[in-house]
DNA sequence: CATAGAGGTTCCAGCAACTGGAAGGTCAAG
DNA sequence: CTTGACCTTCCAGTTGCTGGAACCTCTATG
C-alpha cells in the first residue's frame, strides 16, 4: 500500500506520515522503486497515532504509547500515568483559559464599542 | 535606563525585550557604548506588551493593540473587536480541551492501572 | 513511441514566540 | 590589572508539522 492509500486510511496527511517516519514512529518497507509500502502493522499503527494526536498526547507521549501497545507485557499503570498526568495538563490548561476567559468578557462588556478613543480594555492594558 | 532594568521594571526577560525590539515592537535608544536606553514611553510600551501577552494575544494582536494605546483618535471599537475575536478563540479553546478532558477521564477511570497488559486506554486508542 | 498528468522521492525553509549559548566588548570595584 | 557582572550580536533549537522546489516513476492516451 502506498502513501497516499496509507494517508486516506489512517487520516494523516502524507507529509505528516512521512515526518513520523523521519522521527522514528513508522517504518514502512519500500518497494524497489524507492515508494513506501505500508503494511497492515504500519497502518495499525498510524491509526494510533492519528487517534493520539487527535486525543491531544504529545508527539513524545505518542511514542510511549506505540510501544506500550507493541508490549505484550506491558502493565496497563504504565499507561494509565501518561494518560493521568496528560489529562492534568489539560486540566492546567482549562483552568489557566478560564481564567484569560473571565477577565476578557469583563473588559469587552465594559468598553462601549463605539468611535470614541475612551477605552477599558486599553486602559487595564496600560495600568 | 539599561535593558536589565527594563527587564525587572516590566516583568519581561531580556531576551524577550530584545527579540520584541527585533520585530519592531519597541525601540528604544542606544548609548555611546551601544547599550540599549530605555525611556518612560518604551517602558509603558513593554508593561502594556507584558499584560497584553499574559492575557493570551498574539504578537501580532499586541502589535495591534499598541498602535491602538498610542493612537489618541482611536475607536475603542477597534479595540474591542481585537479583544472579542481572541475571546472567541479562548471559548473555542476551552470547548475542545473539555471534549478531550471528557473522553480522556473516562479512559482514565476504566484503566486499572495495574501490573496487567490489559488496557482500555490502548484499546480505545488502536480502535 | 512520445508525452502529459498524477503519483512518488528528497531536502530546505518557515511558522510562533521565544530561549540557550557562544564569542566578544564594557564597566565599576578592589 | 584583574575579576565579575553587565552588555552586544548572531546562530541554533524548541513543537509538529506544512509548503515548495527539483526531480523520479508510472499509467494512459494520441
Amino acid at each position: 500500500m502506498n502513501i497516499s492509500d496509507a494517508s486516506r486510511d489512517s487520516g494523516l496527511p502524507a507529509k505528516t506520515i512521512r515526518y513520523y517516519e523521519d522521527i522514528g514512529l513508522v517504518k514502512p518497507g519500500r518497494l524497489g522503486n524507492g515508494y513506501r509500502d505500508y503494511n497492515d502493522d504500519d497502518l495499525h499503527k498510524l491509526r494510533f497515532l492519528q487517534r493520539s494526536r487527535g486525543l491531544g498526547f504529545s508527539v513524545e507521549d505518542c511514542r510511549g504509547l506505540l510501544s506500550l501497545y507493541e508490549d505484550r507485557n506491558r502493565a496497563s499503570a504504565d499507561v494509565k500515568e501518561i494518560a493521568k498526568s496528560h489529562l492534568a495538563e489539560i486540566e492546567r490548561k482549562i483552568s489557566e483559559l478560564q481564567s484569560l476567559q473571565k477577565t476578557l468578557s469583563h473588559l469587552v462588556d465594559a468598553c462601549h464599542g463605539d468611535h470614541r478613543p475612551h477605552c477599558p480594555i486599553i486602559n487595564d492594558l496600560a495600568r
